[in-house]
DNA sequence: CGGTAGCAAGCTACCTTGCTACCGGTGCTGTAGT
C-alpha cells in the first residue's frame, strides 16, 4: 500500500512531516509503538490516518476537555464524522445516546478518569478496539503518581479492553519518563520512535536578577523590546495577573492573564484571542499551552523557573512553530527555587498528616473488615487537601495492600511520599543547574534527555554568545530607543511607581 | 523561602512602620433511588 496516496486521499498532503510516517508504517504493522515527536509536526496524523486504514475502532487519552473538543473539530474538518469526545461537556441525555450507540463512532475520545469509571468500560468492552492511543503520554508518568492518578492505570485499563494495538505519543520524555510509559502500559516489544527534542529556531537566554522587583523591571522592559506576540510564564495566578493588569493598564501591550483559577469561558476567549493576534502578551501559569497552535510566537519569557526541565522545553516549544528565530528568556533570582519545592511539598501528604491518620484509625474510624474508614470528616481535620486525600485513598483503598500487609502500610505510604519528594526535588535542582549551568544550555539539555549534539546552532544560548538585540521589535525600535537615550531605568521606574499609587 | 494581607502600635490627626500568619500549580468527574 503507498501510505502517500491515502494521505494524499484523506487528508490533501503530499508528504509525510519527519517521523509520521515511520510511526504510522510501525503501526499498521501491528507494533506497539512508542513515539517521541517533536511539537507541531503533526502528532494526531499517526492516528488519525492508521485509524482510517484500520477496520475496528480508535480509542484516544486525551488529558484535557479543550483538547479533545479541538481535534474533533480538526476530524469534521477533513468531513470526518463519525467522532466523539466522550466526557462530561455532554448532558446526561447525550451521553446515554452516545454510550447506546458507541460502535457507529470510529473515534473515541477520552479522559482517563471517565474510561476508569466502571460502567463507561463495561460499554468499551464491547466494542472492537484495533488501537488504544495515549496521547500526552508523558502524563501518565508527570500526572500518574499524585496529580491525577487515573493515569496510572490505563495499563489495568488496557488489559481489560483486551490488550490492543497501542500508540503512546508524547514531545518530551527522557528516557526514565519512556521506561515509566512502557512499563506502566505494560507493553512487550515496542517499536520506539524518537526523533530530536530539538528546537534549533530557539534561541535560550538566562539572566540572573537580584530580586522580584528587578524582575518586574526587566519583563516590562523586555515586553517593550522584544518582537511580539509572547507568552510569559508564572508559578503563580496571582503574578501572572498582576503582571498582565500592570502592562495593560501602561499601555504597554495587549496583555490578559490565564491561569487555572479562571472560568472556562474566559480561558476559551482569552486563548481565541491570542490565537487570532488580538493579544499580545499572555501572562500564564502552567496551565496555558497544552494544545496551542498558534505558528509565530517569538518569546517566552519565565518569570519562575518550572518545576523540570521537561515542562521548560514543554513551554518554550510553543515558540518559533513558524521555523522563524525565537527567544526563550529566564529570569532568576536566590532563592526561586523555594516556590516549586514548597509546591511540591504541599502537593504531597506530610509525615505528620499520616501519623494522625494511623492514630485516629487505630482509636476509632475502622470498618468490620480492617480497612481505614477513610470520610470527609477525617480529610478536613487532618487539613488533607483533594490530592493528598486521594493519594491516600489510593493506599488505604487497596484491599490487596491492606490485607496483605496490615502492619506495614504507613511504613509504605511514608515510602511513597518520601520517594515522590526526593523525585521532585531531584528535577528542581536539575533545572536549577541548567539556570547556573556555564557551559551550552543547549549542550546541557541534549545531554538530560540522552541525545548527542551533531552540531553546533547559530543562535544557541547567551553561554554562546547569543545577543538579545537580534530579536527586537522592528516596528517600535524608533520609540524605544528615544525611551533608551532618555534612560530606562527612570522610565521604569516612573511605571512602577504610577502603578503604585494607584492603588 | 519570600511576598503580602491584615492588623496593631506608634505617631500624629491620617500616615508609616512592624509584626505575624498564611499562601503558593497542573484537571478530571454517574448516581439516584430502590
Amino acid at each position: 500500500m503507498e501510505l502517500e496516496s491515502e494521505l494524499k486521499k484523506y487528508f490533501g498532503y503530499d508528504s509525510f512531516k519527519t517521523g509520521q510516517k515511520d510511526v504510522i508504517t510501525s503501526i499498521l504493522a501491528g507494533r506497539h509503538t512508542l513515539a517521541m515527536l517533536p511539537t507541531g509536526t503533526g502528532k494526531s496524523l499517526c492516528y488519525q490516518l492508521p485509524g482510517l486504514l484500520l477496520k475496528g475502532q480508535i480509542l484516544i487519552i486525551s488529558p484535557l476537555l479543550s483538547l479533545m473538543q479541538d481535534q474533533v473539530e480538526q476530524f469534521k474538518k477533513f468531513g470526518e464524522k463519525r467522532v466523539i469526545a466522550l466526557n462530561s461537556f455532554l448532558t446526561v441525555a447525550e451521553r446515554k445516546k452516545v454510550l447506546c450507540n458507541l460502535s457507529k463512532y470510529k473515534f473515541i475520545f477520552i479522559s482517563p478518569e471517565m474510561l476508569s469509571v466502571h460502567f463507561i468500560l463495561t460499554n468499551l468492552q464491547e466494542l472492537n478496539i484495533s488501537l488504544f492511543v495515549v496521547d500526552e503520554a508523558h502524563c501518565i508518568s508527570q500526572w500518574g503518581y499524585d496529580f491525577r492518578p487515573d493515569y496510572s492505570k490505563l495499563g489495568g485499563i488496557r488489559k481489560q479492553l483486551g490488550n490492543p494495538l497501542t500508540l503512546a505519543l508524547t514531545a518530551t520524555a527522557t528516557r526514565k519518563v519512556r521506561d515509566d510509559i512502557i512499563r506502566s502500559l505494560d507493553l512487550d516489544k515496542i517499536v520506539k520512535i524518537d526523533s530530536t527534542i530539538d528546537r534549533p529556531n530557539i534561541g535560550f537566554y538566562v539572566e540572573k536578577l537580584p530580586d522580584y522587583r528587578n524582575k518586574q523591571y526587566r519583563v516590562i522592559e523586555l515586553v517593550t523590546r522584544l518582537e511580539q506576540p509572547g507568552i510569559i510564564y508564572f508559578s503563580s495566578k496571582k503574578s501572572a495577573e498582576q503582571m498582565a493588569s500592570l502592562l495593560m493598564d501602561k499601555q504597554i501591550c495587549r496583555a490578559m492573564a490565564y491561569h487555572g483559577g479562571m472560568d472556562q469561558n474566559s480561558r476559551i476567549l482569552i486563548q481565541q484571542q491570542f490565537i487570532h493576534g488580538q493579544l499580545d502578551v499572555i501572562c500564564a501559569t502552567s496551565a496555558f499551552g497544552m494544545g496551542i497552535n498558534k505558528e509565530n510566537i517569538r518569546f517566552i519569557i519565565h518569570y519562575h523557573m518550572p518545576m523540570q526541565i521537561e515542562s521548560y522545553l514543554q513551554e518554550i516549544g510553543r515558540a518559533g512553530r513558524d521555523g522563524l528565530p525565537s527567544i526563550a528568556i529566564l529570569l532568576y533570582s536566590p532563592g526561586d527555587e523555594q516556590l516549586p519545592i514548597q509546591l511540591a511539598e504541599s502537593e504531597l501528604p506530610s509525615e505528620q498528616q499520616i501519623d494522625w491518620l494511623f492514630k485516629k484509625a487505630n482509636q476509632q474510624h475502622t470498618l468490620p473488615d480492617g480497612r481505614m474508614n477513610l470520610n470527609k470528616e477525617l480529610m478536613t481535620l487532618g487539613g488533607f487537601t483533594d490530592i493528598q486525600w486521594r493519594i491516600v485513598e489510593e493506599f488505604v483503598g487497596n484491599p490487596a495492600l491492606v490485607t496483605r500487609n496490615p502492619e506495614r502500610l504507613q511504613e509504605i505510604i511514608n515510602d511513597f511520599i518520601k520517594e515522590r519528594l526526593l523525585f521532585k526535588k531531584t528535577n528542581i535542582f536539575r533545572m536549577k543547574k541548567w539556570v547556573e549551568s556555564t557551559l551550552c544550555r543547549r549542550a546541557f539539555i541534549f545531554d538530560y534527555f540522552d541525545e548527542k549534539m551533531l552540531e553546533q546552532t547559530p543562535s544557541c544560548c547567551d553561554i554562546c554568545g547569543l545577543q538579545l538585540d537580534d530579536y527586537q521589535t522592528t516596528s517600535k525600535v524608533s520609540t524605544v530607543k528615544n525611551t533608551a537615550e532618555e534612560n530606562w531605568q527612570e522610565y521604569l521606574a516612573k511605571i512602577l511607581i504610577n502603578c503604585e499609587l494607584r492603588e
